[in-house]
DNA sequence: AATGAAAACCGAATTAT
DNA sequence: ATAATTCGGTTTTCATT
């Protein structure tokens, strides 16, 4: 009893199956999805919505920066002065260069991926940006060379941050 | 000779706003796009057609581990025996609890993030693992802390707005 | 789980740039 | 020649039962 009540807090096979569907094509229709699944499209599209609801899973566009220009790509190993660490992460994670920013414990108290158009551009952030935050002692760059294998999860925290940027002016003629 | 040859190499002011909605919902009707947009729905789906098929763009489900029961995160920093880059990076990448691996220039050849359940997972997949790959020489984790920023791979407005124009020409065959 | 109406999708032919 | 639009038939979505 009780079945039409959808508390569901555990992830069963089902779910993990109609994950991994959408994970190959998140466009892929709920109707062959169903059909895949032997169970009813409405079956489907009840889940994916609560999936999508608790925050388990989203779906969404991801870019490859290669395509659209940005060829340099980094992860930089930070070390910051204890007591600044996290207004210092809040500075770097401003930087529009950096796309992914981790505190973490170990070697390096923060992690910062970087994508910028080239070397010079790079250069600059290095210099401009990330030096002359207040607190940053050292940074390790390992600069990209190949992405092996790209299973894109997502923390997805307060990744979705407004549409529209305030920084500078979006549209310029 | 010269007829302005339309390659649909470019990325024009359409294309991003149609990826923006994208990176928002995946799952948006071409329709409401195309309204927004004051054009035809087809356009739409050949633009997102396109966008997919030269690789710009992918439209896939991403899930939040933390959600799923995955509760160790980490960053590792791999050393290996240089002539057996390629291969290690091909097993290392061959792990399910390996999500992320790029091979980098820098203090480190390879870098992996890598997700598990616990800690107890984790330490089984350094010791029966990642350290029995032949040719790993060293490894050095930070355990994930907090995820501060996540703009993985859709940074589309950048692009839009780069302000400065870029030194380097940004057409690349 | 099934139904049916409304919406969205899709392929192709057509027009426009 | 490339891109946008129109158009119809088909499929999918979605609220309701």
């Amino acid at each position: 009893m009780d079945q039409h009540t959808y508390n569901k807090s555990t992830i069963d096979e089902i779910d993990q199956r109609i994950i991994e569907a959408l994970q190959q094509d998140g466009r892929r229709p709920f109707t062959k999805i169903a059909a895949d699944l032997g169970i009813s499209e409405a079956s489907v599209r009840q889940r994916v919505s609560h999936l999508i609801n608790t925050q388990v899973m989203q779906i969404v566009a991801v870019t490859n920066p290669v395509k659209l220009g940005f060829s340099s790509a980094s992860m930089i190993g930070v070390r910051v002065s204890g007591e600044r660490l996290l207004e210092v992460a809040e500075a770097i994670a401003a930087f529009d260069e950096v796309i992914y920013l981790i505190i973490c414990a170990g070697r390096f108290d923060l992690m910062a991926e970087v994508v910028c158009r080239d070397n010079e551009h790079f250069l600059n952030f290095l210099t401009e940006k990330l030096y002359k935050v207040p607190g940053v002692l050292q940074a390790e760059t390992s600069m990209y060379l190949r992405v092996c294998k790209q299973n894109d999860w997502a923390f997805l925290s307060q990744a979705r941050l407004s549409p529209s940027p305030p920084p500078s002016t979006p549209n310029i003629e």
